[in-house]
DNA sequence: CGAGAGTTTGAATCGGGTCAAAGAGGGTGG
DNA sequence: CCACCCTCTTTGACCCGATTCAAACTCTCG
């Protein structure tokens, strides 16, 4: 009878791991550690994970690399609905809708399939976890995309930034992906503009500003929170109650 | 054997069978004029049908009058993540979170009590149409909410404007709400401004700017899209493509 | 008829955008 | 190992959309 320890996963079973609230049975582990063990698919960067209005889309989970959830206006701005990180879902049916957005890859990314995240329509999936699973996700999405409305409609652009970047090690540090107060972070500042709504330039001076009061530290895609009490001041970030 | 037809059922029935893609059965039909005769539940201006962080509501559907999903911030400043109007859905329970934001009536608002729209946390509930019915209204809620980011991170006040007007336009509609291209909408150009993420003054100018080129006619609680094609171009939007 | 809520207007101000150009890396190929 | 190029970051100057403050106006309803 192989047991299946915590540590013989690695560090992608590790990320699913951790998004459970409940502690998990022996037969979940080995799903799980089944996933690991599925090929790898590889995007180059900018290329299209998923494009809007595309409908029965096999969720897939991001190993490594960075994504996003974008909508492209007609004159070339564009605005980021969403972040993914790495261990985050990408497609998962948002119950029975159309895509409403595109997803691209921001980094290269990897990522492996998971037909056992989608939904049935009607009824049980094969796995109780893994529609627990996709639940937990699809709710914690949910509710950061309400508080990025917030964000975009009441925040100044310091107090976005602060938000974002709380948001950020927030959801790095339960996947395990923040050492020693540090987590790579390889997004450009146009990324981050996208994300906040703001210009390029405002982005950088923002950062400066935040850098000269040693509140953070941000260089070569690498983020430490330096005093996340005066962040968290400012952002008013409210972590998804999920589970 | 009592058929009921289409036409037995009140507005309010009506407005849940616009919801559905599909025609309805018999049986489904019966279960919706049952519910039509369920006791209103009065909720006053200003008061709250949902607090942040409750757990375990009965979703209601609101039969008349409008509130709104929204979050305070600690100095006063509020945004308004969704407005709900008649046919709307209340607390359908994000399927394992704690309500990450609060309910408010902007209206008097009455409401119905709809526990059949409950999603069973693991399978089936007892109605199948139901289950499909809450699962639409999710969707399009998500949908609708993915585009207020948008309109709020990257549009001009007039463009969000117009996106706002031609989404409650469509919402309307389809619920048989708009009479003669005339709709109710007993909306403070405040409640507005906390949608849009704009100040009381300049909603005001910009709904003066459209009104003065013909574009809308809006007085009295009461909307008019004069020139929808001019709106559209402006507001970019897209309808949910739920089904 | 008065009072309070909502709307309208003007003037001054400011946060953030735009434009333009100069640095800084970090790959690549000779 | 260096030169080159491309992308990303940084800086300055100017501008504009939107906010703020303040006051007047207009409903609507008790």
């Amino acid at each position: 009878m192989s047991l299946i320890k915590t540590d013989t996963l690695g560090p992608f079973g590790q990320r699913i791991l951790a998004l459970s609230p409940a502690p998990m049975k022996e037969e979940d582990k080995r799903l799980i550690a089944t996933m690991e063990r599925r090929p790898r698919r590889t995007w180059r960067q900018h290329s299209r994970l998923l494009h809007e209005g595309a409908r029965h889309f096999i969720p897939v989970i991001i190993v490594s690399g960075w994504a996003c959830q974008l909508r492209e206006l007609g004159d070339g701005r564009r605005q980021i609905v969403e972040l993914l990180a790495p261990g985050d879902i990408v497609g998962l049916p948002r119950r029975r809708c159309a895509a409403p957005l595109s997803v691209a890859a921001l980094t290269m990314v990897r990522t492996i399939e998971a037909p056992e995240l989608r939904v049935a329509v009607l009824g049980a999936s094969n796995s109780e976890m893994m529609t627990m699973l996709a639940d937990i996700a699809a709710a914690e999405s949910d509710v950061l995309i309400m508080q990025s409305v917030v964000r975009l409609g009441r925040q100044t652009a310091y107090d976005r930034m602060a938000h974002l970047l709380i948001e950020l090690d927030w959801r790095l540090s339960r996947r395990g992906l923040v050492q020693g107060g540090m987590a790579a972070l390889p997004l450009t500042q146009e990324v981050i503009a996208d994300v906040l709504g703001l210009s390029v330039v405002h982005v950088n001076r923002t950062l400066q500003e935040m850098r000269r009061a040693d509140v953070i530290e941000f260089a070569q895609g690498h983020l430490k929170l330096l005093d996340r009490a005066s962040l968290e001041a400012r952002a008013e970030f409210q972590p998804p109650q999920v589970g």
